[in-house]
RNA sequence: CGGGGUGUGGCGCAGUUGGCUAGCGCAUCUGGUUUGGGACCAGAAGGUCCUCCGUUCGAGUCGGAGUACCCCGACCA
């Protein structure tokens, strides 16, 4: 499989959804648009919501869990959120099926039509803030800090594994704040909090930035996100941190007694990251053979395959690897040993690099006798052979390697694909070509609307941390004055 | 919802101007030899060719209708 795939540009669709994923991580459901998520991928996954809960936890976020069923008429208090979903929803009902009556299967028992429908939460705002006004009365409730692990629906009219699919987990998290400067500061908080898992969990070199008015989330009143740049160029926007100012505690009513005993209406953040940041890794990390994955977020960090040919060579060197895994482990490595003893060592070579794992180590007779393991890294596919004794700090620091190599590759590769540009006759052939391009742009969503029609490019966000470039120019659209360049993508 | 494409063993595909017993690769099973980069040899099993209707002496192949899925757009994280 893997070495069918040559080229990269020309393959990459075929490659990122028959070589990588469906080998290893998910498949398309028989339902629309949904994915099944392997146990190597949901290990994955696992995993970046085990770092992420820490980080939140650190910032005072406590998991929540709120129903997945929203009244219909929740939904339509804020405007312009319902505006945002409205068109991307699924709808329950009924609540009963019943035997066809001319005998075929189960139909729906039109008796059994619910009152209100009930929406399948999108993302959980309405159902938050209608729980939160029972929560807040006085300035002394707050703030709330609440994150739910969930799964969220919607209907896409067109999906794509991990990116955009029906149905996916994410985490979303909601706060409330007694003043806006507080909210705000949360919202940047935790946007934060997702660059530094970014870059530093996956290997994602991120550039965080506000977004345009719009393209902000459908109700907030500043949107900031993390921008990653995968290897075809592309755009992937990977997390999002919102400042909802007091739309939602407007809507539903959210109030709080002050300090001084006046009603105030309450701030609110939201934000969240989803299963697409699994899109995010595999693009934007792997190669031909596959998955690479950080260190850091591998479920299996080394994986030792032993090479024999006979039953008591076998043995030996099980033994020897034992002893090494208990020795890694100590050392806070993950190991397994594939001692499936009906493969060659080829195909598992070629297995575990298409499953991304960072470090391989092979042992066979030669080493046995020489005292040595063979070590290849998986992101530069290099072997060498390390002596045995003191293996467990040499691997700490290979790991290490690792991550930081895979990091400096993507961030490299990002650099080398960022340019200003000046010129919409240049803008227009250069956008196409993938990369980021730092633009001037007059500051309306009518300008920002025309580009979007003539060459899809988006805004993928005003920058905070990278790329930031506060000086006078010209809109590359209109030729109307502007102050700072933002910047310019096709995005996924 | 518009435009395009594809439905053939488990998976991926070939099948010519209609022709006789529907092939190939991978995977599977059996036996043997192998094992430091996806093994090899020998043998075996496995198919209402998406469905229905039609044309024909004869349909995987031609025509019609239906249906499912994929890709491209509009929508979106």
């Amino acid at each position: 499989m893997a070495k069918e795939v040559t080229g990269r540009e020309e393959n990459y669709s075929q490659w990122y959804n028959d070589l990588v994923v469906k080998a290893d991580l998910a498949e398309q459901s028989a339902v629309r648009g949904c994915m099944v998520i392997k146990p190597y991928g949901y290990a994955i996954w696992e995993k970046m919501q085990r770092v992420l809960d820490d980080m939140f936890k650190k910032t005072g976020v406590q998991n929540a869990y709120f129903p997945l069923f929203i009244p219909k008429s929740f939904f339509s208090r804020e405007a312009e959120h319902v505006a945002g979903f409205a068109k991307e929803c699924a709808v329950v009902t009924h609540h009963r099926l019943m035997n066809d009556p001319d005998g075929k299967g189960v139909v729906v028992d039109p008796s059994a039509r619910l009152e209100e429908e009930l929406i399948v939460r999108p993302t959980s705002e309405t159902i938050i803030w209608n729980t939160y006004k029972n929560w807040v009365t006085s300035w002394r409730d707050l703030p709330i800090l609440c994150n739910q692990w969930c799964n969220v629906v919607r209907w896409e009219m067109r999906t794509r594994l991990f990116l955009r699919t029906a149905e996916f987990l994410w985490q979303e998290g909601h706060t409330a704040h007694a003043t806006a400067e507080e909210a705000q500061a949360k919202a940047l908080e935790m946007v934060g909090v997702y660059a530094d898992f970014a870059r530093n969990t996956l290997a994602l070199p991120v550039v965080v930035g506000h977004k345009s008015p719009g393209e902000r989330f459908a109700g907030a009143l500043d949107t900031m996100t993390i921008e990653a740049m995968m290897q075809d160029g592309k755009a992937l926007q990977a997390g999002t941190s919102h400042f909802l100012g007091q739309n939602f505690a407007k809507s539903f009513d959210v109030q709080f007694a002050n300090k001084e005993g006046k009603l105030e209406y309450v701030w609110a953040t939201s934000w969240g990251v989803s299963t697409r940041l699994m899109g995010a890794l595999i693009m934007a990390h792997g190669d031909d053979n596959g998955l690479v994955l950080p260190p850091k977020l591998a479920p299996i960090q080394v994986v030792m395959v032993p090479i024999y040919r006979k039953d008591e060579e076998l043995d030996a060197i099980l033994d020897k690897m034992a002893g090494v895994k208990k020795e890694l482990e100590a050392a806070g490595v993950s190991v397994k040993i594939d001692s499936r003893d009906s493969l060659r060592p080829g195909f598992k070579f070629a297995e575990w690099e298409l499953k991304g794992v960072p470090v391989r180590m092979a042992i066979g007779p030669r080493d046995l006798e020489a005292g040595t393991v063979e070590v290849a890294r998986r992101d530069t596919l290099s072997k060498e052979s390390m002596a045995l004794e003191g293996i467990a700090p040499a691997i700490v620091k290979l790991l290490d390697d690792i991550q930081e190599n895979i990091y400096n590759k993507a961030l490299a590769f990002r650099e080398a694909n960022v340019r200003k540009c000046d010129d919409w006759e240049t803008f227009k052939t250069e956008i196409q070509k993938g990369g980021f391009l730092l633009c001037h742009w007059d500051g309306t969503p009518e300008t920002e609307e025309k580009i979007k029609e003539e060459t899809k490019a988006t805004i993928r966000c005003i920058p905070m941390d990278s790329y930031v470039c506060e000086e006078e120019g010209k809109c590359i659209y209109s030729g109307k004055p502007s102050h700072r360049r933002v910047i310019f993508a096709i995005s996924y």
